[in-house]
DNA sequence: TTGAAAGCGCTAACAC
DNA sequence: GTGTTAGCGCTTTCAA
């Protein structure tokens, strides 16, 4: 049929073949008002004969493209899946599909080139974008933020309960006797005290607890390496230390994993947070916190739905949390 | 400034406020030639300052989004993570950006939407869609694929070399004195005989093995059950099985993670496919062949690039195959 | 070297 | 209920 690349069929062909006019067959397609059975019978009918679909990039030029961008930073992969997972989920049997912008960088990047007409909205986990930055991406297009507790006025949050969640860790590790507990973290400006990420409130409340037991003088902090994928060489310099700790708090699974193969064999308690899949294998048994990330996901799409309906009020959703114990930190004692 | 949500700055803005035409300010924003240093930079200035960014919707409708699409399967995901890594470092210093487009169902809905005008290029990862139609969508849009061994005319191919990977695996256990060698396998479709898969031919390869050895008796295979994201009951059932294996051959890590969970503690050696990360861990230690999926994903984005540039003759990429012996099969003995 | 103008495929007013 | 028309923001001949 058709010789050059892209002389696909377009909605011209479908009207011709229907003997419609184009604006007919767009309100066929869109299930827009002011259409007779008749004539729709015959659109869809031309449709199907042509294997006609709608350009997304001139759907996108004069309305929606019916697409939502979910950016996913690298690290703390297998998080991401669960609230890729529940973005798919809620979307399902709506017109919206979900895209992925894989981010390493800093996000400001990702974003622009996610606000830049490909999408209708933004679903993104960028904890250290500035706010007042948001503020403005989100003037341009609707904007669902995952991990952040600040309170936003253009934009939606979803959150954990970051408080909850470290403090059930602690209180665990603490009434297992451990004393010598210390925290596995990411690196230094995701982590700056006062920054309101999750991981500084897990910092914080690590902190917290420590002093609240008078084990103050016990506090041992570690951070991933900066750029290294794995927290493992930061886990095993922890262990290293002079007076090492006998349970390790890692602020995610993927650090706790990698704490995991530092500590191996050498009897350190490991308690992680997001309750990933891995977590539950025999093999790696490891205490976690779940923040119920499906379900933070499929809220996320939901409220970026709900904006794309009309709604500009902010809304926050935070979800609960609850401790899964298992044998990482079970299987040993505080020695 | 802009009351309107998408009331962003326009070509025009920019041609406005530089005091040139709209062509001018296309021409520096793509480098293209008939540019003077004076205006090229009174341009340049002025997108600065207006803060201005094309629309990726327009340029699409026009010419290219500059956008790779990546299908991403949900089964195997580790595995795809390597992929994903491949690609984005392959268009790193291009002007080209990967995007991921999660697939569930049958992939012929996620190839087709990424195609609809959103990406320049595809690379997919669909051993089952026909490659007829894969034929006819690469006339519309290039298109390159991972896992397929069939000779296509209209689009390029990334595979591993399976046949020799299968084999390394198979000559490893033996070699180990296993005679009750499973294979654990995906579901049926894509396991069928003849069909071309990846895993199609480590499943004939693991056949032609046992038979070669003698043991075509002791042929034994599970597949995982369809929709169920675990192997893990599949490999538990042929672990109760009257004459369970000593060892497993999984067809990829993701299922043979869940056969080391099924067989935990029961002395069954297992070997993996991929050499995903997790296969190093020290608490997984699983026996796995590398692959390359790096390699594979960086492959099939420069492929595509190729293409972008003018390439039409078909292209074939194979990656080489080194198996990782690990504690997953050497740690445990045939029993 | 630069700009005017046409048009990519679609949607949204508005007329009929 | 249906068609006409005017763009969305950009690229691309083609003249100047």
């Amino acid at each position: 049929m058709s010789i050059r690349r892209g002389r696909s069929v377009t909605i011209s062909d479908v009207a011709e073949a229907a003997g419609v006019s184009r604006a007919a067959v767009s309100k066929v397609i869109r299930n827009a008002y002011g259409v007779s059975p008749g004539m729709r019978e015959r659109v869809e009918d031309a449709i199907e004969q042509l294997g006609y679909r709608p350009s997304v990039a001139a759907r996108a030029l004069r309305g929606s493209s019916y697409r939502l961008g979910l950016e996913t930073p690298h690290v703390n992969a297998r998080f991401m899946t669960q609230i890729v997972e529940g973005a798919k989920r809620a979307v399902t049997g709506t017109p919206y599909q979900i895209i992925l912008a894989p981010a390493d960088g800093p996000e400001y990047g990702t974003l622009e080139s996610l606000a830049d007409g490909l999408v209708d909205g933004i679903i993104a986990v960028s904890p250290l974008v500035d706010q007042t930055w948001l503020e403005d991406l989100a003037k341009r297009v609707p904007v669902v933020m995952l991990g952040r507790h600040d309170t936003p006025q253009g934009y939606d949050t979803v959150i954990g309960d970051d408080h909850a969640g470290a403090r059930a860790v602690m209180r665990h590790l603490l009434g297992l006797g451990h004393r010598r507990i210390a925290h596995l973290t990411e690196p230094e400006p995701v982590t700056a005290p006062g920054c309101g990420t999750p991981h500084a409130i897990r910092l914080e409340v690590y902190r917290a607890c420590m002093i609240e037991a008078g084990l103050g003088a016990h506090i041992q902090i570690a951070r991933r390496t900066a750029g290294a994928d794995s927290a493992q060489s930061a886990a095993a310099e922890l262990l290293t230390r002079p007076d090492p700790p006998t349970a390790i708090f890692a602020g995610h699974d993927d650090m706790a994993v990698d704490a995991l193969a530092a500590a191996a064999g050498r009897g350190v308690a490991i308690a992680g947070y997001d309750n990933t899949d891995l977590a539950a294998h025999p093999l790696i048994g490891l205490t976690s916190v779940d923040q119920q990330g499906v379900e933070m996901g499929a809220q996320a799409a939901t409220m970026l739905l709900e904006r794309l309906q009309g709604r500009t009020e902010p809304r926050r959703y935070m979800s609960t949390t609850e401790l899964r114990i298992r044998t990482s930190t079970t299987s040993v004692s505080p020695g």
